[in-house]
RNA sequence: GGGCGCGUAGCUCAGUGGGAGAGCGCUGCCUUCACACGGCAGAGGUCAGAGGUUCGAUACCUCUCGCGCCCACCA
């Protein structure tokens, strides 16, 4: 008869339920939709990518952001789009030309960059497709790109407006060189590894003068580096000026052992005495430290390396060696000439690629670069005033101090995939730098532009930056940027800093940070730990909502995700329970659709209660949502839904919708289905599919537009009735402790029997009110109550809010077990009376504590002394019996 | 070197200045008319350690130990 199948299977619902509401244009706003706008864009994965865990935790919360304000009635628009990703992509396509024995240098660049748009064309929506299986709801007709038309325009304008401002300039200075690529990097690509290395010491001998001893200048001066290659750059042997050791010998020069030149020895006290052996040998082509002694003392530059990372002709007998090799080959020349001191073992961080993973050697070379202390400025002024907040707050101070210590930001790239640079180079060596070509003569800066260039202007460049659309006027700024704190620093920095220069406003307002999904032991997924989890895996199996609400069930902002599958099965079985929830409502509604409650004296206690419950759920949940508290709105949820919904208030109103009375059935289904729906909607953002699902069967509605998806927002689901609660609270403590009894004499729940409950007054009253409810709950045959507690054996005291009862039981009981239960029972009331004695007997507590906690500490005390007393007559009647 | 987070049940984690919790796992019983992707019952914790504040600390402060992360141009 159920319309519905037994068991939820996903696989059969999602793909038409997501496919419905794309056709019926759900996802898709326009700026003059009413609503108050709300906006929200996605963090552009790379092209090259798919699908994982992290995106699918990333996306999931925009989604659930998305979705709930949908439904709160805002104009809310969720953009979604992709990032050229220069380096990346480059990659990859790179190495597919080298599977065919091609390079891109043969290729050419205009035959390659063809190639990348070909291979974007073809596998470049990979990703984006894939957020439709996890039911994500962008706005599809808004997809963007970072290196489109549009965008392009955008990075042209932004680069011609800051170099005219001076912000950006090219100048000849130290930057990150990867030697494996080729290219520059900016510092934060720059990862510091730890690495077991040497501290080389060697002398320099001195170049002779006038009267100086021969002996004293052979010796020389010793110098300790970790990178013994680079001697070959020297130009200089630094000490303190005050260091008493070598004070003498500044001024004087030193003779460079393999190659014809000889350099000064400088007094500087940039130098440690205390470091290495106090004297310091200096390479300011290689060397940020160096270089600026360098500057200091007007010493020469000497870049002795290639582009890939050889040394170079001026390197003497070790040109054309990798810097690897030259390394051990100057340690072992200089150890042949007698001048290699020492060798120890030293720990120290080295610089890595993160893109190619090699060593990056620091290089003078001539780039363009962003000049940030303005826009840092701006955008640490921001963040200070509470324009852009952080969620978790915690992420605010590094973040401000990182644009403290920002330096000047190296935008070019040695690569061909990328925004070109509109700097163009005049026959007579003059630059400009503008849109298009001054003219016939000129040629264009050959470099590109670092990806996140690009990126840092997505939050208004998707919206039609620069011209003035109704897109930007409506949805910009956006309200709250999804990310992992991983990128604060490449990207969220940056969009703040551009937005601020570029649109006179903050690119969003709130920064949520989730964490990064790691294994259920908290280590980080790798292919080669063999932990990696996939999404889409995920998804085919157990589906989309419990990938979902498995990933925000342990996503708390800022903190990293553990993951494992079992909990995501776990989530299937949720999401399992909640349909069958509704297939209950389904077959026992009768028909009856969701709408009115009944007037208030029509509800049963169970009805007061469970609407007293959803009162306090949603109260619980919306303010997590608010929150971005995730996994406080997926306990939320799961708890009233499982343990109240489902395992309560389900049970107790069978017996009502099955009454023969027409109208008391007809109440109990309104409030059924009333609380059941507003549940539905409670949960819509995170388990869309499921909740859609659901609801179309529970209201008939018939799909397309006709959406829970559509459907409004709870603002006053239930409502407060805390004396409910209470009355519902001693009816569950006594079905329990029925419950209690038949699991310990092994009484099937199928066979009932009768019981006597004696309770004292006022327990017993309120019993005596739900003695239908009780019986059918805890499958008696008949239930009296009697108003007159009574001491029994084998009877159990239930305590309750005013007062207590006792559950007389028919029947054999475990003795033994029974004893043992009432012995410890007994014993914990005994401790817990002396404990709460003890603070009682305390004069400052008396006199300090507030009186209603005094009170309720001394009826704590008398409670659990009756208890014990209590299950100590039972005990010894129990005794008896037995004997 | 600087900054941040975390140590609570076997595992993963909530939590609060006055009653130690959840999910999973474990044990026992149950084919109860929404669900065996289920129901009921149960076992299990010196809340890392020390000191301080307080009438009272798992919670607030300090220190110690342990774990993790981020940032950093000391050769």
């Amino acid at each position: 008869m159920s319309e519905l199948p037994k068991a939820y299977e996903p696989a059969d619902v999602e793909p038409g339920l997501y496919a419905d509401w794309e056709a019926a244009g759900l996802f898709h706003a326009e700026p003059d939709d009413p609503g108050e706008p709300f906006s929200v864009v996605i963090p552009p994965p790379n092209v090259t990518g798919s699908l994982h865990v992290g995106h699918a935790l990333d996306n999931t919360i925009q989604d659930v952001i998305v979705r709930r304000e949908r439904m709160r009635g805002r104009n809310a628009v969720w953009i979604p789009g992709t990032d050229h990703a220069g380096i990346a992509t480059q990659t990859v396509v790179e190495r597919q030309l080298a599977a065919e024995g091609l390079t891109r240098q043969q290729l050419g660049r205009e035959a390659f960059l063809a190639r990348v748009w070909a291979w974007r064309e073809e596998s470049g929506g990979t990703i984006l497709r894939q957020l439709r299986t996890l039911g994500c709801s962008p706005d599809w007709e808004r997809e963007a790109f970072t290196f489109d038309e549009a965008r392009n325009r955008a990075v042209t304008k932004v680069f011609v407006d800051w170099h005219a401002a001076g912000l950006i300039y090219r100048g000849n200075r130290l930057i990150n060189w990867d030697p494996a690529l080729r290219t520059a990097l900016s510092d934060i690509e720059v990862e510091h590894r730890e690495v077991r290395g040497e501290l080389v010491h060697f002398r320099y001998p001195l170049a002779p003068v006038a009267g100086s001893d021969p002996e004293e200048d052979a010796r020389g001066i010793t110098v300790a580096t970790t990178r013994p290659e680079t001697m070959l750059g020297d130009t200089a042997v630094a000490v303190h000026p005050e260091d008493e050791r070598y004070r003498h010998l500044v001024g004087r020069a030193v003779r460079h052992p393999f190659l014809d030149r000889t350099f000064p020895i400088v007094g500087d006290d940039y130098v440690d005495r205390a470091f290495g052996t106090g004297a310091v040998k200096i390479t300011p082509a290689h060397d940020p430290n160096d270089l600026a002694l360098g500057e200091r003392h007007g010493l020469e530059v000497l870049d002795v390396m290639t582009d890939d990372g050889a040394m170079a002709a001026n390197a003497g007998p070790f040109a054309g060696m990798d810097r690897a090799d030259a390394r051990a080959a100057v340690k072992a020349a200089l150890d042949e000439a007698g001048l290699l001191v020492a060798v120890e073992p030293h720990l120290h961080q080295v610089g890595h690629s993160s893109r190619s993973g090699v060593p990056v050697e620091p290089r003078l070379s001539d780039q363009w670069f962003v000049a940030v202390r303005p826009l840092a400025e701006r955008a640490a002024a921001a963040v200070r005033d509470g324009r852009v907040t952080f969620v978790p707050e915690r992420m605010t101070k590094p973040f401000l101090e990182w644009l403290d210590g920002l330096h000047d930001w190296c935008i070019s790239r040695q690569l061909w995939w990328g925004h070109r640079i509109p700097a163009w180079y005049g026959p007579d060596g003059e630059v400009r730098v503008q849109a298009e070509s001054p003219g016939v003569g000129w040629t264009q800066d050959e470099d590109v532009l670092d990806t996140w260039f690009s990126s840092q202007l997505w939050p208004f460049t998707v919206f039609g930056w620069p011209d003035d659309t109704p897109e930007l006027r409506a949805w910009y700024p956006t309200a709250v940027l999804v990310t992992g704190y991983d990128i604060n620093t490449f990207w969220v920095a940056r969009m703040l800093m551009a937005g601020l220069w570029f649109t006179d406003d903050v690119p969003f307002r709130v920064v949520h940070n989730h964490g990064l999904v790691r294994d259920e032991h908290g280590k980080k997924m790798s292919k080669s730990f063999g932990n990696v989890i996939d999404p889409l895996d995920l998804i085919a199996r157990y589906g989309a909502d419990a990938t979902r609400f498995a990933l925000l069930r342990s996503a708390a902002p800022g903190t990293d995700v553990p993951l494992a599958e079992e909990w995501v099965e776990g989530a299937k079985r949720f999401v399992n329970k909640l349909w069958n929830a509704a297939r209950f409502a389904l077959v026992n509604l009768d028909g009856r659709r969701p709408g009115e409650l009944p007037p208030d004296d029509r509800l049963a206690l169970e009805d007061r209660w469970i609407l007293d419950a959803l009162h306090r759920a949603h109260a619980e949940v919306d303010a997590a949502y608010d929150a971005y508290d995730w996994p406080v709105v997926a306990r939320g949820l799961y708890g009233f839904v499982w343990d109240e919904l489902a395992d309560w208030y389900l049970e107790a109103v069978k017996l009502r919708v099955h009454a023969e009375d027409a109208a008391v059935a007809d109440d109990a289904r309104a409030v059924l289905a009333h609380v059941l729906e507003a549940a539905l909607r409670l949960a819509a953002p995170l388990l869309p599919f499921v909740t859609e699902a659901a609801w179309r069967a529970l209201t008939g509605a018939a799909g397309g537009r006709d959406s829970l998806m559509a459907a409004s927002w709870p603002t006053a689901a239930g409502r407060p009735d805390a004396a409910a609660t209470e009355e519902f609270a001693a009816v569950r403590g006594l079905v329990r402790e029925v419950n209690r009894f038949r699991s310990q004499l092994r009484i099937p729940p199928s066979r009932r029997f009768p019981l006597v409950v004696t309770a004292e007054a006022a327990v017993a009253a309120v019993l005596a009110r739900h003695v239908g409810l009780v019986a059918a709950l805890a499958g008696l045959s008949d239930l009296e109550v009697v108003d007159d507690l009574a001491e029994a054996p084998g009877t159990s005291t239930i305590p309750f809010p005013g007062g207590r009862a006792q559950v007389a039981l028919a029947g054999v009981i475990d003795v033994a077990a029974e004893l043992d239960r009432l012995g410890r029972e007994r014993d914990r009331a005994l401790a817990e009376a002396a404990r709460v004695a003890e603070r009682l007997d305390n004069p400052s507590f008396v006199d300090r504590a507030p009186a209603d906690v005094v009170a309720r500490e001394r009826a704590k005390r008398d409670e659990a002394l009756r208890v014990a007393e209590d299950l100590a007559a039972r005990a010894a009647a129990l005794g008896g019996a037995g004997a």
